[in-house]
DNA sequence: ACTGAAATCGTAGACTT
DNA sequence: AAGTCTACGATTTCAGT
């Protein structure tokens, strides 16, 4: 993981359709070594993949919510296959605080969000949910910065 | 927004550097026809972006939170503001239910965490924060589902 | 990591329905 | 307006160095 491995994983965050002729010209390597990099960083699971963002309004999903579960520990594994087999669920994480779970999610309208919770509030172990709507969003990115310096290899 | 559009759109979530050949075999379209589409999707603003998913954890960013904050309204657009500059935060939501903004922030380690905490307690109008830090991420996924019939076009 | 050739892919114009 | 065909240039891939 070195300044040019950075410079990839930057313009691949912001661009994922971006030429490895660009990225050539980008670091000053020649196309069948950026080729060889990003293969590595793909095998080394820096790289998780590459994914078009969609508009979540315009394909006719008006609602976004963070729903804050709280659940009972015999049945957090219970949780977890719902989430996964749920669509309109895209994040499911266990957290501290208030709360042993938050997931983040998308649906068409109210109508539907509310059909989700009814659906949540009978998961098992399921105590209470707390459902935060989300208004107007101001920042969305998904970009991480590369920018200390790694520990392994 | 056809059937054929909703193919599209989920191979290029699922993987955004699928070759325009390979969504011509699955849509039975020539790549000509396949380009057309996706240029209008994106002209639409149905696809924003293609981007490389990385992981956080790889990058030395071992800490994912959920920060909801409660602030005064006067100050909610010097909130975004900051909230904008701030790289280590990834997404920002004005929301309803208890507090008024959620954010989702990465940072390296607990250190830094507390730092950013400092930060955006100093922000103007910031009154109260309420922090989540996220154990376990069980589900992650950006993809939308175009299945439902669309209103425009 | 570079070179160079071969295969695959993306692009643009003219044509058809 | 949307799709096809064809041809050309660009990109990716795969040797060998």
């Amino acid at each position: 993981m070195d300044q040019t491995d950075k410079t990839l994983l930057r313009a691949l965050q912001e661009n994922g359709r971006i030429t490895y002729h660009e990225l050539a010209e980008k670091t000053d390597l020649t196309v069948p070594a950026i080729r060889d990099r990003i293969i590595k960083l793909k095998e080394r699971g820096i790289i998780r993949g590459y994914h078009a963002h969609v508009d979540a309004k315009l394909l006719n999903k008006d609602i976004t919510a963070f729903i804050m579960i709280e659940s009972v520990a015999i049945h957090y594994q219970d949780l977890i296959d719902y989430a996964l087999q749920e669509p309109a669920i895209q994040e499911c994480h266990s957290i501290t605080g208030g709360g042993s779970h938050l997931l983040k999610v998308r649906t068409k309208n109210t109508v539907s969000l509310e059909k989700l919770l009814s659906k949540i509030q009978c998961w098992p172990g399921v105590k209470g949910t707390e459902t935060h709507v989300v208004l107007s969003t101001f920042k969305d990115s998904t970009f991480i910065e590369p920018d200390e310096t790694e520990l392994e290899s």
